[in-house]
DNA sequence: GAGTGGTCTAGACCACATC
DNA sequence: ATGTGGTCTAGACCACTCT
């Protein structure tokens, strides 16, 4: 007998192993179609939903995508760099200008869409900022996309106090940039912490990046304190994996001859 | 009528939905046991299979972990610090140490194998080394545990020359360090990039790790350079997502003042 | 042994973008 | 209109681990 449970291994994981093989070695390219689910059963003597099984495994690795109701293709994979350092330092120029540089540069188009609003602060926020949870606080929210697409999400976080009646609760573009601007209201960041988080989207975050499964997202999260301390800025970036490549370059304080 | 499409919305959607906003609010906290799939199918008033998928979503949202034979229950997040700049920095005491201390801290127990073998350098490894595509390199591979679970994977790349024949190549720790030890061979590095890519785990990788699933992982790259820019290490640090969080903190050269 | 999830089948109907 | 995937059903058998 060789039916589908010929080997031990389950069906669906031995067709998905090797449609992996043929992609991890090149031989069905990025951008490639797969077979189609009816294709896969009949190929290999099984149901339609044991084949799709096996290519919703590799949907899940981010091997492939679907693209309804073309079939499945290998994902073609382009990152660009991201540089949390640059991201959140205060010689940084305003708000959009490392991240329009570097994509006009590449002959594509970014955009960004601007949203403020008064929201009570989520746990992670407010124990960041240092308020109790469920206070107001200004979230300045921000998407950017390369044409059109949607590439990464950025909101920043103020406790309400030091930004009302600020150019930050407007939701256009701060062309001294938001960190200069809280400098000057008396806020200078000498300090920040940065944090990385790795897991899979929210459907919130799925929506908003318009994310296809098997992508996992990157969090980055910026706090900056002024120099007694204070957190004044609380700024989440969701980073899909797909799309980025987190990148610093350190030279060594101390070389390592003896 | 309310079948199982009364709304618009597929009802293991519907179902996933539910569960997940028990599992947001604390309604129902870490380590809870989901209901069972027969539960969920008769409270639902829908097969097996449906409910199945409900709950698979959560799981490939990484809400929710399967514990055969048991059912399903709220994963529980712990995360340690992992910090880049330590990990690649010259002054880093030898292998185990920050590890070691960090976690026997915490009343855990740390502990690590190593091997080492001779491999074809993998595209990314090759083209961060300067070699050929399938050249050999010497591979320091480590994993570390705590209380006996793999936690991350630590491989450390070297061109075959420079480490034939020294400590390096034996599968046992090198007190002083691997970094110092190139050092002390004539290969001081003064500068290294930290490339930190995110995605879903390869077979492998959820084999070495004992990944469950909708567990996505960092894998931190640190290359390391000698002041004539030649690379003499390419370590790959795989992080699962559900475990690290990745910390650094800086202090801003330049004031924010004007 | 009981009960959990893991896999599988052979059908079915539907939504949807491209043709 | 066609063909893709997306969802769903009502069964079935199996593997595993806890008790």
């Amino acid at each position: 007998m060789d039916g589908p449970r010929a080997s031990n291994t389950p069906a669906y994981l031995r067709i998905a192993a090797e449609l992996r093989a043929q992609i991890v070695s090149g031989d069905l390219p990025p951008d490639a179609q797969l077979p189609t689910e009816h294709e896969l059963a009949e190929r290999w003597g099984v149901a339609r939903q044991t084949a799709r099984n096996g290519l919703m495994e590799l949907v899940r690795e981010g091997l492939v995508v679907g693209r309804r109701p073309l079939g499945h293709f290998v994902r073609k994979r382009e990152q660009m760099d991201y540089r949390p350092q640059e991201e959140s330092r205060p010689a940084a120029r305003p708000e959009m200008d490392t991240f329009v540089n570097q994509v006009s540069a590449e002959g594509r188009e970014p955009s960004q869409t601007i949203d403020v609003a008064l929201v009570k602060a989520t746990p992670d926020i407010a124990s960041r900022l240092q308020v109790e949870e469920g206070a107001l606080v200004v979230a300045r929210r921000r998407v950017r996309l390369i044409n059109g697409q949607p590439v990464n999400i950025n909101d920043s976080h103020h406790p309400l106090d030091i930004v009302k009646d600020t150019p930050i609760m407007s939701p256009a573009d701060v062309p001294i940039g938001t960190n200069q601007l809280l400098a000057d209201l008396g806020y200078p960041q000498v300090r920040a912490v940065d944090e990385i988080f790795v897991r899979m989207p929210t459907p919130e975050q799925i929506h908003r990046l318009d994310l296809s499964r098997g992508t996992p997202v990157a969090l980055h999260y910026v706090t900056g304190y002024t120099a007694d301390d204070r957190p004044v800025r609380c700024t989440v970036n969701v980073l899909p994996g797909d799309l980025h490549r987190i990148v610093f370059d350190r030279t060594f304080e101390r070389k390592w001859t003896r």
